[in-house]
RNA sequence: GCCCAGAUAGCUCAGUCGGUAGAGCAGGGGACUGAAAAUCCCCGUGUCGUUGGUUCGAUUCCGACUCUGGGCA
């Protein structure tokens, strides 16, 4: 898999591709402990490949690097949105792509670290996307329209323009009936004949690509334990200074696990005990699927253990050998 | 001590007019191209509390016992 590329890449003197480094992992495996070993050792710094990191005043639910290892080590986008804002594959990607090009260009070791599988997928299959506007209005009509009709309806009309894309979606996908609407609309082209020429260019750089993997028993204990500790710390207080109330109802940072579990006992909705039970559930679901994303890409390669040290360890060695 | 109601999947429970059983949640697997911590799909064998009886056949009916809730003393 990996060494095909790789041989690909060698055999042709014209590529030479700079080495990036790529420490996925699900939520409370240590990656970001991880990172910032390798980050000190190798003479790195990282960007964050987490969707919700991105925002202000998101910090203790999203487990964000704090102040004081910043200053350790220097990190990308992360706290760069205020939680109004949307963002987008496309625009991380963008944003990831130059924040890569600046830390090269400064003799550095870009070190991509985080657990949003789509965020990371763009970047190891080279995805590219075109430049469309991202329509609301537009959105919002066919989700009424989905109300109102079925989405049943929406789904026959994709039949008609991408057969191939319609066979693939779900009656009840909702979100990728819509979007593939939105996308024949805006850009003139099927969702599928964007994507294969979304493929169509060469990925940039040589990814060095690991994901932690400790057993499943430990990660769900570990994450038990760091839902604790974050009501320790202060979670409850946290979203109340973010006034989620006066957030619109699809400000995206509504979605973060933690925060939307506390804003409903903020409401009265659930005790706290339910709350606590409530966001390690949820928490442990996210990290299965983060897995599913992770065994996907075969680019990365699994580290079995949850000690940062020896993850750290292993991926200097690789970045020696490589 | 007496009366009543329960005892079925990890949990909460449904059901079998007697032919060995199924939902929700949990859990597992999968998908994912501009909302992604989102969204969506697939996966259900378990001494039907124990033990006698009736019956061709009992998780189901009857008895006893055990445990759990509630009530009365």
């Amino acid at each position: 898999m990996n060494a095909e590329k790789a041989v690909k890449i060698q055999s042709d003197p014209a590529i030479v591709k700079e080495k990036v480094l790529v420490i996925a992992g699900p939520t409370a495996s240590g990656k970001s402990a991880t990172a910032l070993l390798v980050a000190e050792a190798a003479g790195g710094e990282i960007i964050s490949a987490d969707s919700m990191q991105l925002y202000r005043g998101l910090n203790i639910g999203t487990a964000k690097v704090s102040p004081a290892e910043q200053e350790r080590v220097r990190h990308h986008l992360v706290d760069i949105l205020d939680p109004v804002e949307r963002f987008s594959v496309a625009a991380w990607q963008e944003a990831a792509l130059a924040a890569i090009a600046d830390i090269l260009e400064r003799g550095k070791l870009p070190i991509v670290c985080g657990g949003t599988g789509q965020y990371i997928s763009s970047l190891l299959e080279g995805l590219s996307f075109t430049p469309i506007a991202v329509d609301l209005d537009l959105r919002q009509k066919l989700n009424e329209r989905a109300d109102r009709e079925g989405t049943g309806v929406l789904l026959a009309e994709v039949a008609e323009f991408d057969p191939a894309t319609a066979a693939r979606l779900h009656l009840k996908d909702r979100k990728r009936i819509i979007r593939a609407h939105e996308v024949y609309r805006l850009s003139g082209k099927s969702p599928s004949q964007l994507n294969a020429e979304s493929r169509s260019q060469p990925v940039p750089y040589n990814y060095l690509a690991f994901c932690l993997w400790p057993e499943r028993a430990l990660l769900y204990k570990r994450i038990e334990q760091r839902v604790d500790a974050m009501l320790a710390q202060g979670l409850i207080m946290e979203v109340e200074s973010l006034n989620l109330q006066n957030l619109p109802a699809d400000a995206p940072c509504r979605q973060a696990i933690g925060y939307k579990e506390v804003f409903a006992f903020l409401a009265g909705e659930a005790s706290l005990s339910e709350t606590t039970d409530r966001i390690k559930q949820v928490t442990r679901n996210y990290a299965k699927r983060q897995l599913t994303w992770f065994r996907r890409l075969s680019e990365l390669e699994r580290i079995e253990t949850a000690s940062p040290q020896v993850a750290a360890q292993h991926i200097l060695e690789k970045i020696r050998l490589a």
